[in-house]
DNA sequence: TTTTACACTAACTAGATAGTCAGTTGATTC
DNA sequence: GAATCAACTGACTATCTAGTTAGTGTAAAA
């Protein structure tokens, strides 16, 4: 009894599994379109320990949020980004960032989510700003590196820069449904996401490389 | 009393008065959290009001929807763009888009509730798709000239190109509340603005220039 | 003037939904 | 092996919410 992995009486794995079915349900129908009956329904467990464990709805929903940004920057620092030039660098970052939101919409939605309220509940986690700090200070060393080396030409700062690239991938994913539908395409094909991956690098870099008018 | 221009009994000031009051409530709450009762008393007129002209929820929610995209196609057909380079007129339509943006986050709040929705909705309205066709067109006009020209050197579908300058607009109002908290700044403070609008359009216009590698 | 039809109101209802609670179970401590 | 306590269950409730309906007012047609 006691190797079974779903054991019951185990406050820790209860919490686990409600946590990964309300992040299924809040992505899928926002804070205040998910249900908390549907939740505990695909849990292994019963309304009331949500309760138990989580206080309210509100409560879940927070403790989901505090997951996501972490997990994001634990992603982040698998990167391996030895022996590599400031553009290659810059790529790998890139990538990772773009492949991250193409393969976490449950991701993209709940920030999405979190926007719509206003980022109210985000303000009272204390969100580890350690997240972006990381990645902050190594697309500046990034950037004083391809300064030293005359191989950028532009000043940017790191968080204008990272807003760039974010921005587009988070947006197509973000957007899919509504620019598909107006535009009439496909915006995550496969062929688009190849194409779109190309572009953010060739953007980004273009930039970096060409000097002020 | 025909000449006051409150007066009930006017179905056309009615349908508008109750429109005017569902965008807020819908961008403001999403469409799950939108509340008919409060919409009802935010109107001059009646809950049964809005049951006899839109049906129901979803109803009002379409009708809401489907008068955003026109809203903005109007607004960015007003630009003139006689006697301009290329770069002067794609210059000129990233900025209307991104002062339309900054200007308007009931219209980005409501496109991100949709995509929430899975756009489920927007599928179902004959959303006027001249709206994006009329900007592709002159997208595609201007990347053909640049070309001729020999100003541009790069090879870009007017879509992408949309899709570039579209999401960081997008993006940095969608998501400034995440995005202020998690990077400690102000994203939609002036001096921001003013620089990311400056920035968006640098970016664009260094890629078009430069040449493939 | 009467009729008709659209525009409208206020009170109502059925069902959904967040949250509670009294009591049970099982592992751990003494 | 009894006591203790965290973990847990299932049935319950108050409230909220979308939607309805019976009936009223008004303007224009007949």
């Amino acid at each position: 009894m006691s190797g079974d992995i779903t054991t019951s009486r185990d406050a820790d794995q209860t919490r686990q599994n409600i946590l990964e079915v309300a992040l299924k349900e809040f992505s899928e129908y926002g804070l205040t379109g998910a249900r908390v009956d549907r939740i505990a329904k695909g849990t292994r467990t019963t309304k009331g320990m949500i309760y138990y464990h989580f206080g309210d709805k509100d409560g879940l929903y927070k403790a989901v949020l505090e997951e996501i940004y972490p997990k994001l920057r634990k992603s982040e620092e698998k990167l391996d980004k030895s022996n590599l030039s400031p553009i290659e660098e810059l790529e790998k970052i890139i990538d990772f960032t773009f492949e991250y939101h193409k393969n976490n919409e449950n991701f993209v939605r709940m920030v999405m989510i979190e926007n719509i309220n206003n980022g109210e509940t985000l303000r009272k986690t204390d969100v580890d700003t350690g997240v972006s700090q990381n990645i902050l200070m190594e697309l500046s060393s990034i950037l004083i590196r391809g300064q030293k080396e005359k191989v950028f030409n532009r000043n940017i700062s790191p968080i204008d820069l990272h807003l760039l690239y974010t921005s587009f991938c988070f947006y197509r994913v973000s957007n899919h449904h509504t620019v598909s539908t107006v535009l009439g395409m496909n915006m995550l094909s496969s062929s688009n996401s190849i194409r779109h991956k190309r572009l953010v690098k060739d953007v980004i870099i273009a930039y970096l490389l060409s000097s002020e008018p």
